[in-house]
DNA sequence: CCTTAATATTGATTTTAATCAAAACCGGAT
DNA sequence: ATCCGGTTTTGATTAAAATCAATATTAAGG
């Protein structure tokens, strides 16, 4: 029987491309045998902070892993810029999710981290996981694990995104960040995107028009409101059922 | 500047949601310190071969991890079931690569592993796996530490693999099995492909006709000769310049 | 060898999304 | 408030691939 991870109802599309976008510090740590105090170390004392402004870079591209970064506020995308100049957007990254770990199988970047709005993030330095990595020898191997995990997650993912449509597409996503949202203890149904249609298609593999014209179908079948970069989610589960659609079609 | 990694030119399609398909037993071992008399003792003294006819399974989605495999003749594919039954097919695997690390991360195997064609493998037994980490501790990080470049690797070409016309995906394909049957010894340009035209769709995300539609294409073009499941590249630079194609476009 | 089922090709049509283009809208700066 | 650049929406058209359908080819088994 197939399992859990590869059911389509069990995906979050914002996955897709995106590196450890949802794991928070805690998540992370507490499986490796960090206890709640140690995470608090962790978070509170090992930590510089660090403010980003709109546009600004957190890391870049080919730079060196040097850090983790929890993020404290604001909003982040991941990105990487293909030969030709474009970019293509790799993940939405919100207060309380983790950054970097896209290092830690090479020790480079593999993508830019771009603020969308003025941010806030905390810095733990891989010279202070070096540190409780000698207290905790597994760590780094768990970061390993937890990476792996992540990305064939991602993975399985990007299978099904291959096979949806437009409308499905954009589903997944709002469904995603619904979540996410409601995980940092916002509202699930009535939030504010801070991406532009142009970062959501990229995102998605679609246009920037047809990403407007799936959020204007989704509003006409009364399942969304959106007024620019405000969705507010009328139906969550008629919006689950559009998502689903695709991989029961054909 | 953008890495060599995500550079289009050094990316084969192939590799896109496969698990470590072109990863030998060699590749995989001699980073971690074994030397070559280890490995040899790895290939020779602790594996158990195994017969698989056309059509069997090497290894079931959902199933513990027992063993990495080393696949010696034949050619299988790798597959996940979606909810409605339909199969996606996840990578293709020859003789001299490697199977099985799919499930390093989780213990479980994520996908199905088929034989095209009767086939043989080498199966190292996990347990063996575990007698090499007490001697040498970082096998186990280091596997994960190539499960996660292989899977990053996957996951940049996907990104890529999203905005590619048919046609270029299928001359991203034939290059990829291009360069692995070469590596493995075998003629660069002339080649029989084991998978029918459905397995070669549901990899690269066409339909069956789109993608018999695109071979014609290539062969119209003068720059493969197909007969079936024979394949001879007449001009490889042409086919490399399909394929170099479409992230330059747009 | 012939039969049959699976596979592959090709054509016609429809669906989907990209592209081109114009207008409307919004937010920040003055 | 007004202007301006960037963003969003919507429409018309084009391009690509899916779908439907028919035929041709191949491989496997009797």
């Amino acid at each position: 029987m197939l399992p859990e991870r590869f059911s389509a109802k069990n995906f979050d599309v914002a996955h897709i491309r995106s590196s450890c976008a949802t794991c928070s510090l805690r998540e992370l740590c507490l499986p490796v045998g960090l206890n709640e105090e140690e995470v608090e170390t962790l978070g509170e004392v090992i930590v510089n902070k660090k403010k980003i402004q709109r546009g600004g870079y957190l890391h870049r591209t080919g730079t060196k892993f040097q850090a983790l970064y929890a993020v404290k506020s604001g909003f982040l995308k991941t990105c990487v810029l293909e030969e030709d100049g474009r970019q293509q957007v790799t993940g939405f990254h919100m207060a309380g999710e983790l950054l970097g770990l896209d290092a830690i199988s090479t020790d480079m970047h593999t993508c830019d981290a771009v603020a969308l709005e003025d941010s806030e993030v905390c810095e733990i330095p891989f010279s202070k996981l070096e540190d409780i990595s000698r207290t905790i020898p597994s760590l780094m191997h768990h970061f390993h694990k937890i990476m792996s995990r992540e990305i064939v997650r991602d993975h399985g993912l990007m299978l099904l995104l291959g096979s949806m449509k437009a409308e499905e597409r954009l589903a997944s996503f709002l469904l995603n960040m619904s979540r996410r949202f409601a995980i940092r203890g916002y509202s699930e149904t009535d939030f504010n995107l801070r991406m532009t249609r142009e970062e959501i298609g990229s995102y998605l593999g679609l246009k920037l028009e047809t990403v407007s014209r799936a959020f204007s179908k989704l509003q006409e079948d009364a399942i969304i409101a959106v007024n620019n970069k405000h969705v507010k989610i009328l139906n969550l589960e008629r919006l689950k059922l559009k998502m689903g659609n695709s991989s029961c079609a054909t």
